[in-house]
DNA sequence: ATATCTGCAAAGACTTTGCAACCGC
DNA sequence: GCGGTTGCAAAGTCTTTGCAGATAT
């Protein structure tokens, strides 16, 4: 995690930004996540333990860290962003639990094959891809019919 | 299409609910697009040619027609909600231009199998998803290198 | 020293909700 | 007539922006 520390360190030098306290926090805090952080949640890792560190600029620092390439920002339709490593980004897509919330991960090869195929045949050069399955997860599909779900799990490893 | 808003007329019978004017013109107006509209944009259709139908009831009758299973509501990472036609949401997915934003669909149904094999190999069953690929389109693939802001570049190498 | 940053508050974009008048059934 | 519905305005989210004081280089 030093690692993407130092190369955001380099990208706020060589975009002639400041490598300030704030900024080192919030990327350490944001490196550290595991799974897929709110800008809310990744502020309230942060300013709990550190001297008020405002929202504002934890917002400001992960457009940063989008900026870098380090950061990629997901929408799973709650209508707010998600963030996620972008190293971690490496072919993996997510499934979610419309009962629960939970995020799973999952790689598939097959289907990233077949999706530069599709793109090609269409003329397009793919960047990137989202793709998410929806559906209910093991325990939530055991008790079929239980109230709304909505509770925002974040099961860290 | 005809078919459609009388699916929506009994839905809303069957739920207790009334069918309006304005729910059967903003029921109509959708079921004519072609693509994908945004709560604002259906609204524009409607609202021009009719008298005084409000924002506020396009969206509503927005979630009527989810709830009715007719529409299906996207997020293209633009912030807002993009509706569209659930019949017409047969095995297809879409591929975004990022430059000119460009949306264009297309269907595989290889890739749908992959995705209900993986997801039974996690556990979960399956309701929906959503496969969005990112790229540059055709002519934008041409014209490399003309974007407005949105130039992020930068990746460290 | 100075141009960039920060944090607060305020504004913005999109969507939902409260409420009195309204209208299907 | 009753109970759902409408449209306005207001509130609610999430995110961005303006500005004066603070800070990295």
């Amino acid at each position: 995690m030093k690692a993407k520390l130092l190369q955001f360190q380099q990208y706020l030098h060589r975009a002639g930004l400041k490598a300030t306290r704030q900024r080192e926090l919030i990327a350490r805090a944001f490196f550290a996540t595991t799974t897929h952080v709110s800008a809310e949640g990744l502020y309230r890792q942060v300013g709990g333990r550190n001297p008020r560190i405002g929202l504002v600029t934890v917002y400001r620092t992960l457009k940063l860290l989008k900026n870098a390439g380090l950061a990629h920002e997901r929408q799973f339709g709650d209508g707010r962003g998600l963030f996620e490593h972008a190293s971690s980004e490496r072919h993996h897509d997510h499934i979610i639990c419309t009962e629960c919330g939970k995020i799973t991960e999952f790689a598939s090869c097959e289907i990233e094959a077949l999706q530069e195929q599709i793109v090609r045949r269409l003329g397009f050069s793919i960047q990137y891809h989202k793709l998410e399955l929806y559906g209910l997860c093991r325990d939530c599909g055991a008790n079929v019919s239980r109230g709304p779900g909505k509770v925002s799990a974040i099961v860290a490893g």
